[in-house]
RNA sequence: GGUCCCGUAGCUCAGCUGGAUAGAGCAACUGACUUCUAAUCAGUAGGUCACAGGUUCGAAUCCUGUCGGGAUCACCA
């Protein structure tokens, strides 16, 4: 559709240059497809030549819809101000012929460049949940779109494994853990160290309301209770190096990789480096040297260090503790650094949540001021919270829902809808838990990721599993009873392909040939969303064409395999864009 | 209080850089399985696009204000 689109582009100027003269010939034209009430396939709306030509919209239209009559073109009509022009069988079906022959469904960016994907960017203290899994799955879906326009693609996530809060649940496995270990109780590491943490918090806050008691102040009781305390003695010795602390750190953390690892796995996302805050955690403090020599930042008398970002909106910010030590801050404009140094990139794109929106704005502020080149490529893919039907979720309700817990729903979910169906009947078992686990993951990928990221979302368990209507599992659907039909059809291909087409036909042809577009869109959006939405789009048309029409049962060969060549071309942009969403195509369901 | 995001059908969401009579799915109601997989399809019903102004040929979309929801503004991470 795009190099039509580029051809109408330039016929219309041409046009509107021969009739109205030059300065009529505006920058840039503006396509839409035609709505469906009308006959045609885009339309170019004539509104603002009308002052050039001195005549009335409908026959502005007329005359620049006769110029364009062509090979191209094969007819236009004109209501009211917009000029309709129909495309011509021929160049519908010889633009479906080169996709369906081409390697690539995409086309790639003649300029490609290279992307950094941050994601998870977990802490080590406790499992992941909900939050994590649209973090995850939006990270990886973006990495795989970039990719599919051509772009090098890096993930990357920023492990926070080290801090109060590891402490915290270190502590109370030494306090209370009795030796407890993944493989003596056969938990998973990180629901382990998550277990401690809310000990941690639990006894902490028992410890809180006795020295309430003895008269002290909220404050004071949270920070003088003997626990916590302890934890920050704990991060003390971690930070000097102290052995046993060390080893303790080093163990529990190993745990909870070996958990997230298990969880990443079954959610089918993975990463080409990972980062660790205990490598990065002094990064940046450097910087703020250099940032001090150029006079963008400014040492109080304290000692402590700030940059004024008032002159863009923003607020005064610190970058350097009194005591020398930074915040998160200075580590993020370390890291951001170490970044573009590591790899040969020019765009860091962070996907973390959207109460960090301020977070971001400042650091890509600081960055720029500082000089980087680069800053411009600095990007926050800000989603918003998931919300459960109960309302927010928190931790302290223990309303959280944990990621292992929802993707096992979620595949239990899948088996009971299909053995109810009986849509597995005859399956091997191994093919059948395969088989769950592609459309239990599918609906909870697709669910998420229908969404536009920025919105906040409520997730509500029992709609996610539903596999009607806007859903994973119905367009799998769509794609499982394509793939039977081209097996059905084995030999039956003819080598003889019908031309005439149907309108549902055309229709079809045009949303195929939008695909590349769409994609490209999305990747400049950052947005998953697109993709969905356009994939459902076709997967409704298409399956109205199938209801309607038959496609293997017919007494016209050459129809047949007409509709199999145009079947097999959806399903194949079913199955790369699903792919792109990280969700899988099964053969059969 | 300052800044940012969101507000579209009962519910969950689309609506591209402003374009024609605002669209889907779910839920409700009608129909269609001896026929390529009915996890499907066809149809009915459902709207003051939060509200009020403004910009213009034209606004759900852009601007201003109001209301409602959320986030953020720590020498916490």
């Amino acid at each position: 559709m795009e190099n039509i689109k580029s051809y109408l582009s330039k016929a219309v100027r041409q046009v509107i240059s021969e009739l109205y003269g030059s300065e009529a010939v505006p920058q840039s034209i503006d396509w839409q497809l035609t709505r469906k009430e009308f006959e045609g396939d885009l339309t170019l709306v004539v509104f603002p030549y009308t002052r050039y030509s001195k005549k009335s919209p409908e026959a502005t239209g007329a005359e620049i819809g006769e110029k364009l009559l062509s090979e191209v073109i094969s007819d236009f009509n004109v209501v009211k101000g917009f000029l309709n022009l129909k495309i011509a069988d021929t160049q519908l079906l010889q633009d479906f012929n080169s996709l369906f022959s081409a390697d690539s469904l995409v086309e790639k960016l003649e300029q490609p460049v290279g992307v950094m994907v941050e994601y998870s960017s977990p802490n080590t203290n406790k499992p992941l949940h909900l939050g994590h899994v649209r973090n995850c799955l939006l990270g990886w879906a973006v990495g795989n779109i970039q990719q599919a326009v051509g772009n090098r693609v890096t993930r990357v996530q920023i492990i926070n494994d080290r801090g109060i809060h590891i402490c915290k649940s270190m502590l109370a496995w030494q306090r209370f853990g009795n030796g407890e270990t993944p493989e003596s109780t056969g938990m998973k590491g990180d629901h382990l160290v998550g277990k401690y943490y809310v000990i941690f918090d639990q006894a902490y806050r028992k410890e809180i309301a006795e020295l309430k008691d003895q008269g002290l102040s909220e404050e004071q009781a949270k920070d003088e209770a003997p626990l916590m305390v302890a934890a920050r003695e704990m991060l003390k010795q971690w930070e000097n190096g102290d052995a046993e602390v060390f080893q303790l750190w080093e163990m529990m953390n190993e745990w909870v990789y070996a958990g997230f690892n298990e969880t990443y796995q079954r959610m089918g996302v993975s990463f080409d480096k990972n980062y660790y805050e205990s490598d990065t955690y002094k990064l940046g403090k450097s910087l703020v040297d250099v940032g001090i020599s150029k006079d963008i930042f400014q040492r109080d008398s304290d000692g402590s260090v700030w940059i004024d970002l008032t002159d863009i909106g923003l607020d005064r910010k610190l970058l350097l503790r009194r005591d020398g030590t930074s915040v998160y801050m200075t580590q993020d404009m370390g890291t951001a650094v170490q970044r573009f140094e590591d790899y040969d990139i020019d765009r860091l794109i962070y996907t973390v949540g959207n109460e960090q929106d301020y977070h971001f704005q400042v650091l890509f502020a600081i960055l720029k001021k500082m000089g980087y080149q680069w800053a411009d490529g600095l990007f926050h893919l800000s989603y918003g919270m998931v919300d459960l039907p109960s309302g927010k979720m928190k931790s302290r309700e223990g309303n959280v829902v944990d990621a292992d817990d929802l993707i096992t729903a979620m595949e239990l979910g899948a088996q009971e809808m299909t053995e109810s169906l009986g849509k597995a009947d005859g399956m091997e078992p191994t093919e059948r838990t395969d088989l769950y686990r592609q459309i239990g993951l599918g609906a909870l990928k697709y669910f998420i990721l229908k969404v536009d990221p920025k919105k906040r979302m409520t997730f509500n368990p029992e709609e996610s599993i539903d596999l009607q209507g806007n859903t994973g599992p119905f367009i799998q659907y769509t794609y499982a009873r394509i793939q039977s039909l081209l097996r059905k059809a084995g030999e039956i291909k003819s080598l003889e392909i019908s031309s005439e087409i149907l309108h549902e036909e055309r229709e079809l042809i045009k949303q195929i040939l939008r695909y590349s577009e769409v994609v490209h869109h999305a990747a400049r959006e950052n947005s998953p969303a697109l993709i969905a939405n356009y994939t459902f789009d076709l997967v409704k048309m298409y399956n109205g064409y199938y209801q309607n029409h038959s496609i293997l049962r017919n007494d016209d060969a050459s129809v047949t395999a007409w509709r199999l060549r145009l079947s097999s071309l959806v399903a194949r942009i079913i199955r790369d864009a699903l792919a792109l969403l990280g969700i899988e195509s099964p053969n059969k369901m």
